[in-house]
Parts: structure tokens; C-alpha cells; sequence
DNA sequence: GCCGTTTTCGGCCCGACTGTTTTCAGTCG
């Protein structure tokens, strides 16, 4: 059973604790334990084999007993019996932003509520006002809420997050009474996707600023509006919160909305063992109430002993314990980057001149790029036949002579075929600077067999890139099922790189990932696989997935310089 | 249910907004 399998079951059990109103502070313990599990770096499985699930913080001899019971079983009897207790109605209206545990309890009990079509039935005939502490207020809005289900968006890339962040901070920048604006929340960790859009305003008039903020053209209906704090959800379907302080209290504010959640709870907790209580509006001594911290995020960290932690950081995976070490990497930065090894030229599926590619890898401030396009057996792509890769290896160093201040690399994508053998003899590899092997078929096949097919080709001593290791694509279609240690073994004995694929729905390896492969002592390389100039500007999201993964710059093959990446890609 | 260089019992992060309330419960992040 995988991570994710067993924090949604710990989820779940938290669901149904809440309905059946169990203590609130195991009902925390069990979605701190979820939150935990899939935020770890290892695989559970193989935590259970050393026995050493009770090192995970939050998990006792009761949830690893539980865990272990799930690996083994792939079942949780505890869970089972549960929902046996607990209608099936009750767990389907907890899902109405604004229906809680409570009012779900109340409307099933009282009302009999089989499902959510039958309560907005209710709702639309004034059926429920008038069960206690509900009025016409409430009624309209869990008719808001069930509708807000329906429009709300799922979560969003990073990159459209980006996109809808920038349209929203522009807008508010104008409003009057506002200092300063900084997106907050999950796109400030910068996660891979984001559900909603967060941000901090700092203000002498706050409640002028939401007044402002929920009058905005870009609103389509408004969530919540107090003095200090609004939400609106905007034309697009996307929720956007912002909260407004006073500039005293920036950098509070700043910790506060950046997150996670867990890397809150964390340094609340340091701070209140040490007589500090930590919140949106500063650092207090507890007994006397003074304010000793507010105003920058740095001075937040150091009344706890903790250096600045970087938002990609705070997320719980043990940043807090290596912050008051002092072993907190030094993070990879976009500046780092000297050159993309993964860009598709029109000699393929490309839309751009190799000329025009090198040009604007040459505004990006690159020393070299690579051309990588796509092998013979990949049709759909355009793959090139032998002989016409040959042709544009002769294209690329007529470009190289032409071009002053940027190198040119020859490179392939070559397809690892069902064998793991590669789509081109090694005649035509040993004539590249650059090899790159992706898998672009089967799927579906078993776990061994592709795991397989990937160590093959990793044998293979051309290769030098593994392209996006899992193939994933946000939104469309998931991983596909790989013995992860067994390629970063393997990767680090054949001096393969693995790639961080920039691309906004592919991100792959993700951070967890390649925070894994850095932990085994693999190199990694970040590229975006762009098919037309522009693309290559992703770079800055696969450097995000980087920094989230503890990446620094001795991490990653193309921070290198020319010659020194060249003598990697020799081996 | 977890956790402990003061504790194996008695704590457990903190606050805003909403609707229904004469002082607060429920929900959310």
C-alpha cells in the first residue's frame, strides 16, 4: 500500500470521528498522521520492514499498528467497522464548503437527508429553517455551498496558479491604501498544484482594502468579507483569499499565510514551549504580552533559534530540525542554471529553427542548450529517421560556426523500446554530445517490466539523461509504476542523470521523488523539454520543484560549466 | 491518538468570519 493510500484512509477515519463527535484531539492526531505520511520522503513499505513507523512524528504503536495491518492486509478493520456506523449521507454533506460535521449530523438526523441533490430539494422549498440555530441565512448558504461545488475549480498547475496570481496581484495593486501585496499560501511553497490563490496586504486601513478587493471586476461572487479578511471566488472559478495586517505585523502575517499548516502547528509549538505565543500579528511573550517579533519573517525564525526558512521548505519534512542544526541546504537557484538539455526543435515535433532555439537560449543568459528531438519509432512526434538525424547533426554545426557565445549541443530523445534496447545502433549515439532515453509507450505494462526496461537502457553506456522518469501528466494520466530504488541505484553507478522535467503538467520527477534520488546520491538534470522557444522560460518551475526536493546546485548536471558538463556527458 | 532534559497524565496552534446568538458555536484556513 502506497503513502497516499494510507493518509486518505487516516483522513477518512478523521471524517467519520468528526460525524460521530469522538474527541477532537484524537480526531487531530489522526489527520496529523495522514498529513504526515504523505508528506514523507520514504516509502512506507519500506519503513514497516526496518520497523521504524514510529519514527514518523505522529505515529504511536496504535497507527503503526494500523499501518502495518493496511500493508499486509491492504485493509483497516478499524476503518471498516466505522463506516458501517456512520451513514454514507452524512460523509456526502461534509463535502458543502460550509457544512461541517455538525449541521451535517443535524440534517440527517432531523431532516432524514439521503444526499446532497435531496438537500438542496429541501433548501429550494425552506425545509430546513427552522431546525435549531438554522434560519433563512443558513439555508441560502448551503444552496451556495452546494452550487460552489459544482463551479469550483479542482486544483489548479502551479503554473496557471501563476498566471491567475499575477492577473490578481495587478489588480489590487491599484486599489487605493495598499503597501504591500505578496502572494502567500501553497503557490508561495510552490507546490506543484494549488487550490487557491492567497494573498497578503499590508495596510493602515485594512478594512478599505477588503472593501475594495470584493468589488473587483475579476469577482464573481464573494465567500467572506470582514475588516481584515475577504474571499472571493473569481470569474475563472478560482477561490482567492486575502488577508490584510498592519505593516508591523508583515512578517507574522507572511508566516502565517505561507504555511503548510504543519510547518505552522511546528514552530507554534517551539514558541510556545519556550514561553512565546506565535500568530498572525507577531511573536508574544505569553505572560506578558509584549510583542517581540512582527515585522520580517527572519525576525519570526530567530525568536524560536531558527534561521530563515525557505518557503519551498515549509512543509514539515524535517526543515524545522535541520534549521536548529544548522543543516539547511543552500538552495539551487534559477541563476544557477547555465543551459537546457531538453528542447525540441522543428526538425521534430518543434515549432523553431535551431537557430532561433540557440538565440534565445542565448537571452536567457545560457552558456548551451541542447537539441533532443524525438527518435525514429515515434511517429506521432515526428522521430527522425537515421539519416535525417545525421543531417541535423551537420544542421547544428553549421549553426555553432555561425554563433558566438553559445554552444549548441548535439542531442536525442531516443526512445527506450519494449526491450529497453534504444531506437537508434549505437553508430549514429556515439556521433551526439547528448543522449537522452524516454519511454513513450506501454504504460500500462507491469511494474517489473518497465522498471526493466528503464535499467536497460541506463546499461546502455550512451545514455546520459533519463527524460521525465515516471511519465506523468497532471490532469491526464498518472505515474506509471516504477521500483524507484532500484533506477536510482542503478542511476548512480551508470552516472545517469535523472530529469526534473519543467514542463507545467509534468514536473516529473516530482519533489518527494527527487529529494529521494539526491538522498541516494544521484545527479539530476532540469530541462524543460520545450517545443518552442518561449517554453524554455518553464525552466523557473522545474528549478521550484527542485529547491522543494532540497536540490542544490551541486545537485544538478546543467549548473555545470560547458566543459565540465561535457565531461559528465563522457562518463 | 500522540507525546514528554520539569510530566506516563494532562495537555494538544491560533484566530477570522458568519449566523444565530444575548455570549457563542460552527466552519474554515
Amino acid at each position: 500500500m502506497k503513502n497516499r493510500q494510507i493518509s486518505e484512509i487516516f483522513n477518512a477515519i478523521a471524517d467519520l470521528l468528526e460525524l460521530k463527535d469522538d474527541n477532537v484531539f484524537k480526531i487531530r492526531a489522526y489527520r496529523r498522521a495522514a498529513m504526515n505520511v504523505d508528506n514523507l520522503s520514504e516509502d512506507i513499505e519500506v519503513l514497516a520492514k526496518e520497523s521504524s513507523l514510529e519514527k514518523i512524528p505522529g505515529i504511536g504503536k496504535d497507527l503503526a499498528a494500523k499501518m502495518i495491518e493496511m500493508i499486509d492486509t491492504g485493509k483497516c478493520r478499524y476503518y471498516e467497522e466505522l463506516k458501517l456506523e456512520v451513514p454514507q449521507a452524512m460523509l456526502e454533506l461534509i463535502s458543502i464548503p460550509g457544512v461541517g460535521p455538525k449541521t451535517a449530523r443535524l440534517l440527517y438526523n432531523k431532516l432524514g437527508v439521503k444526499n446532497i441533490n435531496e438537500l438542496a430539494m429541501m433548501a429550494k422549498h425552506h425545509r430546513i429553517s427552522g431546525l435549531p440555530g438554522i434560519k433563512d441565512k443558513t439555508e441560502e448558504n448551503i444552496l451556495r455551498g452546494i452550487a460552489l461545488v459544482k463551479k469550483r475549480q479542482e486544483r489548479m498547475t502551479l503554473k496557471e496558479a501563476i498566471d491567475v496570481a499575477g492577473e490578481v496581484v495587478s489588480a489590487l495593486k491599484k486599489m487605493p491604501g495598499v503597501n504591500n501585496i505578496t502572494p502567500a499560501g501553497s503557490l508561495r511553497r510552490m507546490r506543484e498544484t494549488v487550490r487557491d490563490i492567497d494573498v497578503l496586504i499590508t495596510s493602515a486601513k485594512p478594512e478599505k482594502v477588503t472593501g475594495a478587493f470584493v468589488k473587483l471586476p475579476i469577482v464573481k461572487d464573494v465567500l467572506a468579507h470582514g475588516d481584515t479578511k475577504a474571499s472571493i471566488l473569481s470569474r475563472e472559478g478560482v477561490q482567492v483569499d486575502l488577508r490584510v495586517v498592519e505593516p508591523d505585523s508583515f512578517g507574522a502575517a507572511l508566516v502565517y499565510f505561507t504555511g503548510s499548516q504543519a510547518h505552522n502547528i511546528r514552530i507554534r509549538h517551539i514558541g510556545k514551549e519556550a514561553g512565546l505565543k506565535i500568530n498572525e500579528y507577531g511573536v508574544f511573550n505569553e505572560k506578558s504580552g509584549k510583542r517581540i517579533a512582527g515585522k520580517t519573517e527572519s525576525d519570526i525564525y530567530k525568536t524560536i533559534k531558527l534561521p530563515y526558512i525557505e518557503p519551498e521548505l515549509r512543509e514539515d519534512r524535517g526543515e524545522v530540525e535541520a534549521g536548529l542544526k544548522g543543516a539547511l541546504p543552500k538552495l539551487i537557484k534559477l541563476s544557477d542554471i547555465r543551459g537546457d538539455l531538453h528542447v525540441h526543435s522543428e526538425w521534430s515535433d518543434g515549432s523553431d529553427s535551431i537557430e532561433d532555439l540557440a538565440m534565445a537560449a542565448k537571452a536567457l543568459g545560457y552558456e548551451y542548450i541542447a537539441i533532443t528531438d524525438h527518435s525514429e519509432s515515434l511517429k506521432v512526434a515526428g522521430g527522425l529517421s537515421e539519416k535525417e538525424v545525421l543531417k541535423k547533426l551537420e544542421e547544428i554545426r553549421k549553426v555553432n560556426k555561425k554563433l558566438k557565445g553559445i554552444r549548441v549541443l548535439a542531442g536525442v530523445e531516443v526512445d527506450i523500446l519494449k526491450d529497453g534496447s534504444l531506437d537508434y545502433k549505437d553508430d549514429i549515439l556515439k556521433r551526439f554530445d547528448l543522449v537522452i532515453a524516454a519511454i513513450h509507450t506501454g504504460f500500462k505494462d507491469p511494474k517489473d517490466k518497465l522498471t526493466d526496461r528503464i535499467l536497460v537502457a541506463m546499461d546502455n553506456k550512451r545514455v546520459n539523461i533519463i527524460a521525465h522518469p515516471t511519465g506523468r501528466l497532471m490532469g491526464i494520466r498518472g505515474p506509471y509504476e516504477l521500483y524507484l530504488d532500484r533506477i536510482f541505484k542503478n542511476a548512480k553507478e551508470a552516472g545517469v542523470a535523472l530529469e526534473i522535467s519543467s514542463f507545467p503538467e509534468r514536473l516529473d520527477l516530482d519533489d518527494v521523488n527527487a529529494r529521494a534520488a539526491k538522498d541516494r546520491g544521484v545527479k539530476l538534470a532540469i530541462n524543460t523539454d520545450a517545443h518552442i522557444a518561449e517554453q524554455m522560460n518553464y525552466m523557473a518551475l522545474g528549478v521550484s520543484v527542485a529547491r522543494r526536493a532540497w536540490l542544490e546546485k551541486e545537485d544538478v548536471i546543467n549548473t555545470l560549466s560547458l566543459d565540465a558538463l561535457l565531461k559528465f556527458l563522457k562518463k
